[in-house]
DNA sequence: CTGAAAGCGCTTACAG
DNA sequence: CTGAAAGCGCTTACAG
C-alpha cells in the first residue's frame, strides 16, 4: 500500500520538503507567530502544491490533551403541559456522546416556561459558570437579551434554537421559518375545506400577546388567506388558559354561532387539547392541524382527529446547536447565521417514518 | 485538569488495574484469541466496572494504519431523462469526504436505467475488482441477484439502496416504504378532490410490468381508496414511453372521455411530463401529485400545476448507505437490516426548506 | 498466552 | 525564530 501520495501528504512531508521541524510547520498552518517571512513562504508554497488537507482524526486526539470545553444549555422544563423540550435535549444528549471524546462538558440548566423570573435565575448561574459556549431557547426576550450582551462583551459564542432574537450578536439562530410554517398551514387547510367554510385559528398559551412564535405563525397563516381566499374566513380563538376544561368549554360556546367550520388550525402544540375537544364533541369532520411530534398528539393523528402536523425538528435543533458551538470553539468554523428547519408534514400515512 | 477518571478511563488504566499490558486488553476488547480465561475475565471485570467506552478517534486513527478499504457503488448513470441519482452520488460524496481519513478509497460504477446489459457489465466489473463492500441499487432484479449471491458467498457486505431484494443475504435495505408512499399520496388526493370526482393513477417508465416500486406504491394508493373511498374512481394510465408528446397525447385523449377529473397521482419523478401537459391545456384546477425534489419539478410546483412532491431523501440514502459500510467494515458495527426513510411531503410552501 | 515498542498524524511545552 | 521530544488513546507486528 502507497503512503504519501500527493493526495494524503502530512506535516511530516511538509517538514521534509521545507526542511523544517513539523512544530514549524504546524505553526505556519495555524497562522501562528513567530515563523520567519521567508520558511513561511516556503512552507506555504509546498502546502499548496500538495494540497495539503489536515487529518481532522489526528488533530482532535492532539486537541484532548488541552483543557475540557464548557459548554452551557438553558432551555425550558419539560413539564406536565407539554413534553415537546425533551426533543430538542434529546438532541443536545446525542450530541453530547459524539463529541465527549473531545472532553466536552454540557452543564444544562432549565427555567419554567412560564416564570420569567426562572429564566433570569437561571441566565445569571450561566453567567457566572463562565462556560465556553452557550445554547439557549431565548423565551423571554428581554432577560435574553442581558445574556446575549454577556456573550457579546466576552467574545462567548452563543447559539439561539426555537426562535430568534433579532438585533443582537449571536452565533446562529437554528430554527423554524415562523411565518412559512403558518403559510403552510393555511395552504392545506385551502387545499382541504370547501367554498366558505370558516376555519378558526387557535392560540392556546398563558401568554399571547408576548409570544412572537405564536404571532408570526398567525401572520403567515392570514397572509395566506388574504393572498387566495379572504381574511374574513379565519376566526380568531385565543384562550391564556391553558386546562382542558376551560379550552372545551369555549370552543363549545364558538360553536354554537358557527355552523361552516370547515378546519381549526392551532398555532402550537397544545392541539391536542382541540383534538380531545372534538373528540367529545363527535366532529371528525372538522381538520385539524397543529404542532410537534408528541405521543399526545400523534395518538390523536392515529384516530383521525389530527389531520395534519407540523413539525420542525426540535430534536435536530438541539443536535444541531451543540455541533455549531463545538465546531466554532475547536476548529473556528464558520457558522451559518440562520440555520432555518425544513417543514415537515405528518399524517396518519406516514407518521411511522417519520425521524425527528 | 483530572484525567482518568472512571468515566474517561482507557486501556492503559485498564492494564494497570489488571497488571497485563494494553495489548492484552485490547485483546479482549476485541474478542480475539489468546488470552487465557482467566485473564480474560479478570480484564472484562475491570471494563464493567470503569464503565469503559473507547475512544473513536484514537481507534480511527491507528486503523489508519492498516489497509485501503475499498468500497463499490453501483447505481445509474445520470440521464438526460431524471436527474434522481444525482442526488444519492451526492449523499455517496459527501460520505467520502467524511471519511477519507480514514484510508477508504470509493469506486463508482454506473449502468443505464433502461439497459439490462449495462447493469450485468458493471456488476461484473465489480466483482472483478473484489471490493471490500458493496452498495447498489438494483434496478434489475435477476442481474441483482447474482451479484448478491457473489457477496454471500465471499462475505462481503452489500447495502441496497433505493429498493429492495427479498429472500437474499444482504446488510441492509435503505430506502421508501413503497406501499406507505402510495397510500399516503392517496390520503392527499381525498383531503383535496370533491366527491365523486375521479382520480388518475400514471405510470410512465419504459417497463411497468417489472417495475416493482411503481407496482407497489399503486397497490398503497389503490389499498387508500378501497379502505375510504371505492377503486372505482382510480383510472389507470400507463406509458411506456417516456417522451412528452407521446404521453401529452395520451393524456389528452384519457382527458376526453373523463370529465369529472379531480387529481393525477405520477408514481415517480416523471410528474413534471404530466405538469407540462396541465399547463398546456391550462388544467390547474387538477390536483397533482409526483415525486422527488428535482429542479424541474420544483419549478412546476413553484408555478402551481405540481401541488404536491413526495420525496425520501435520496442524498441520505446514498449517504447513509456508505456509513453503513464503513461502520460494518471497520467496527463490526450492527447494521439495521432495513432502513425505511422518511415520507416528506413538499408543497410550494415549504420547498425553500427542504433540505434532502 | 503475553508484553515491549512502534506507529497512526497532529499539537505543544520546553529549550535554545 | 526554530527544533527535539513527548503526548493524545488505541492497534499491531514481532518476539518470546
Amino acid at each position: 500500500m502507497k503512503k504519501n501520495t500527493d493526495s494524503n501528504a502530512g506535516v511530516k512531508e511538509i517538514a521534509r520538503r521545507a526542511k523544517v521541524s513539523t512544530a514549524t510547520v504546524d505553526r505556519v498552518i495555524h497562522n501562528r507567530t513567530g515563523v520567519s517571512e521567508k520558511t513561511k513562504d516556503r512552507i506555504n508554497k509546498i502546502i499548496q502544491e500538495l494540497n495539503y488537507q489536515p487529518n481532522v482524526l489526528a488533530q482532535r486526539l492532539a486537541l484532548a490533551s488541552r483543557g475540557t470545553l464548557r459548554l452551557a444549555v438553558l432551555l425550558p422544563a419539560i413539564s406536565e403541559e407539554t413534553e415537546y423540550w425533551k426533543a430538542p435535549l434529546e438532541g443536545v444528549n446525542k450530541a453530547e456522546s459524539e463529541i465527549k471524546q473531545y472532553r466536552v462538558q454540557i452543564e444544562r440548566y432549565f427555567f419554567d416556561q412560564n416564570i420569567k423570573a426562572s429564566f433570569e435565575e437561571q441566565a445569571q448561574r450561566i453567567m457566572k459558570a463562565e462556560p465556553d459556549g452557550i445554547l439557549v431557547s431565548p423565551t423571554f426576550e428581554e432577560e435574553s437579551k442581558v445574556l446575549l450582551a454577556y456573550c457579546s462583551e466576552r467574545n462567548i459564542p452563543c447559539v439561539l434554537i426555537n426562535s430568534d432574537i433579532s438585533g443582537y450578536d449571536r452565533l446562529s439562530y437554528i430554527g423554524p421559518e415562523l411565518f412559512h410554517s403558518g403559510y403552510l398551514s393555511a395552504q392545506l387547510v385551502h387545499y382541504c375545506v370547501t367554498k366558505g367554510q370558516k376555519v378558526i385559528i387557535a392560540n392556546i398559551a398563558r401568554e399571547i400577546d408576548n409570544n412572537f412564535a405564536i404571532l408570526r405563525k398567525e401572520e403567515g397563516f392570514r397572509a395566506y388567506f388574504k393572498e387566495n381566499l379572504s381574511e374574513k374566513l379565519v376566526l380568531p380563538f385565543n384562550s391564556t388558559d391553558t386546562d382542558y376544561k376551560t379550552v372545551a368549554a369555549k370552543l363549545s360556546k364558538l360553536l354554537k354561532t358557527e355552523e361552516k367550520l370547515g378546519a381549526i388550525y392551532v398555532t402550537n402544540s397544545r392541539v391536542s387539547l382541540v383534538a380531545k375537544w372534538l373528540e367529545a364533541v363527535d366532529r371528525k369532520d372538522v381538520l385539524l392541524i397543529g404542532y410537534d411530534f408528541l405521543d399526545e398528539n400523534v395518538n390523536y393523528l392515529e384516530k383521525g382527529f389530527i389531520d395534519f402536523l407540523i413539525c420542525e425538528k426540535p430534536q435536530e435543533q438541539g443536535y444541531r446547536g451543540i455541533m455549531t458551538l463545538f465546531q466554532t470553539l475547536v476548529y473556528s468554523a464558520p457558522a451559518e447565521e440562520n440555520y432555518l428547519m425544513p417543514i415537515d408534514i405528518i399524517t396518519r400515512a406516514n407518521y411511522k417514518f417519520y425521524r425527528n
